[in-house]
DNA sequence: TTAACTGCAAATCTTTTGCACAATC
DNA sequence: GATTGTGCAAAAGATTTGCAGTTAA
């Protein structure tokens, strides 16, 4: 693969963010800098960068997909109240316990999300 | 809400199949009994018995989602090679395990999807 | 009777793709 | 110079929505 000026500022930009954006979100911020970029040319380098495994996909039913520049598995929370993504470390043994329950299939990746109240939503519900 | 004969057809199609059929599919299927029936009915029916809690929404990026009958929380494997979804039940307590880490937020639900071989295709693949 | 539900078609939203041009090696 | 990457616009795919007519209570 070759280097190009797009991916590098695509790649930076979502690994310095922490909001895990959009391919529009992306695009709208990156053309401060790159007045040119096109919204196809962030969605073909995002799918190259997961490819590869420099990023990750963040899915949430009915929403376009989001980007999250933690390369190794981890999980999320999608907030209902707030509806923000946010990370979640959970250990990974605790994680492997559970897929040692998949005896007979090959396990490749694998993908946990919670849908919840995030930390600050959960304690302002509170009276 | 009251009784509707398109969207009882629908919850019990959903029902009697377990290869996790999308809209689309159940949709062409119903129209062997109900010929008039509507893709647009379909969405809107289906979206009405997900917030019911009748039936589950499993969605696999960049697919069309797909609607699972059983109604309790459980996870689900997209395979990778014949590209079918099967469901997987790993013992609750294991699961309750790995959410009690979330310790300050407050879980609503969660969906787990691995990715990999199927038992079938896993077992294909060995010399 | 009236409020919810449906069929239909058009609209919306997300993502991909074809193509001519530009950039990299 | 050959090939990969880009911008642009159009296309594709999934899902929602407006509206007029139908149906359940």
């Amino acid at each position: 693969m070759r280097y190009s000026h797009q991916r590098e500022l695509i790649l930076r930009e979502v690994q310095s963010r922490t909001d895990h954006p959009t391919a529009e979100q992306i695009c709208t911020s990156l053309r401060a800098e790159c007045p040119r970029l096109s919204l196809g040319t962030v969605y073909r380098d995002l799918n190259t960068l997961v490819e590869i495994g420099k990023i990750r996909r963040v899915s949430i039913p009915g929403q376009a997909d989001r980007f999250d520049g933690e390369a190794q598995a981890h999980q999320h929370l999608w907030c209902t109240r707030c509806h923000r993504i946010e990370s979640l470390y959970i250990p990974q043994e605790k994680v492997q316990a559970l897929l040692d329950e998949c005896q007979d299939i090959r396990v490749q990746d694998w993908a946990l999300t919670v849908f919840g109240l995030c930390s600050q939503c959960a304690a302002s519900s509170q009276e």
